[in-house]
DNA sequence: TCGCGCATGTAAACAGTTACATGATTAC
DNA sequence: GTAATCATGTAACTGTTTACATGCGCGA
């Protein structure tokens, strides 16, 4: 009764033995682009993990009152993740604050509008560019096997999203002012 | 503090009058494409936002122990409505189980990966096709002012969401055969 | 009269966010 | 010494899902 975030959690440390803490940061920027986790939720998880046998630590002496523990998978850690991966992802509802902002967009005053979307265009023109230049860093996709193939993989699905946002936002803007005042 | 689930409700009040059941209904397949509610969060929504001022109903009897109320937007919540729908959307994390597992899709078996992303792209390419079906219906975009301008720019933007994820799966498709069995 | 759709609600469980709480190590 | 970073954890709250609970009205 793994919960996703333990997958990622455990698709993380398949890369490589991590703390509590270098999980967390990982995940405050998204891992793989499309998944976030705040440190209380991680600590909390690792425990579930580890009373399941997926994930064990190394306990060392560090920082901190209860000093540092480097977790790392286990056999069966490593075996539910390959089986989790293939399975069919449980289809979690759209939501999309934006997008019921624009349900509503009628209602609006078309300057504060305007001003919205260009804004939102704004924000995914730079994360659009931050992307690319990633993109660029990689020379072309990596084999898959290679671990650097999730990394690529999910990038590519993030420019696409990024494009696609972009277009939408650019769009948006043209049918607000097309439509004058 | 009105949740954003509580605008949603509004949003579709904007629109006509309807009974806590109508809006369920309407939540459970997407409302605007990207919003979706189960009805017991709706009933209580519907109790906070009656407590706010920002909604009334008219008790009317009919089936059930507790007969039929017809919820109608109030002035307040028309007002209120109108104020949040060109505040910037505060960003929600991204999750995406789907682009997760493929973060970790190299420790896959290539065949079994190729069936999810063939089962995923078959769905995006039947979601697609039907979002075409509706936009061929409306003929061309309704003037922002007009409701349907709302319902046909979110189905603008789920037709680009399609489109995009379709793309992605081909993508990660022709990866994964090239790369041999 | 039997079953389905309409119609309302509560309760419990799960997921995620934010705030609270502690304290060692390291670099300036 | 002092501040930032490393490091772990708990508690309270909010949001979402799933299950429980009731019962009228209508059509076959």
């Amino acid at each position: 009764m793994t919960s996703t975030l333990g997958f990622a959690i455990l698709a993380v440390l398949a890369r490589g033995e991590r703390t509590g803490y270098d999980l967390a940061a990982a995940m405050r920027t998204p891992v793989g682009y499309f998944w976030t986790a705040g440190h209380s939720q991680i600590h909390a998880e690792l425990q579930k993990l580890r009373a399941d046998g997926l994930v064990g630590f190394e306990a060392e002496h560090g920082p901190g009152p209860q000093g540092k523990k480097v977790y790392h998978l286990t056999a069966d850690g490593l075996a539910a993740l390959r089986a989790w991966v293939t399975e069919p992802p449980r289809a979690r509802p759209e939501r999309d604050e934006l997008v019921l902002k624009t349900y509503a967009s009628w209602l609006a005053e078309p300057g504060l509008l305007r001003r919205l979307f260009a804004d939102q265009l704004a924000m995914h023109e730079e994360r659009l560019a931050g992307y690319e230049r990633e993109e660029a860093a990689f020379g072309g996709p990596p084999p898959p096997g290679d671990p650097r193939f999730g990394n690529y993989a999910t990038l590519w699905c993030g420019l696409g999203y990024e494009r696609h946002r972009v277009e939408w936002c650019r769009w948006m803007l043209e049918r607000l002012s097309s439509a004058g005042a």
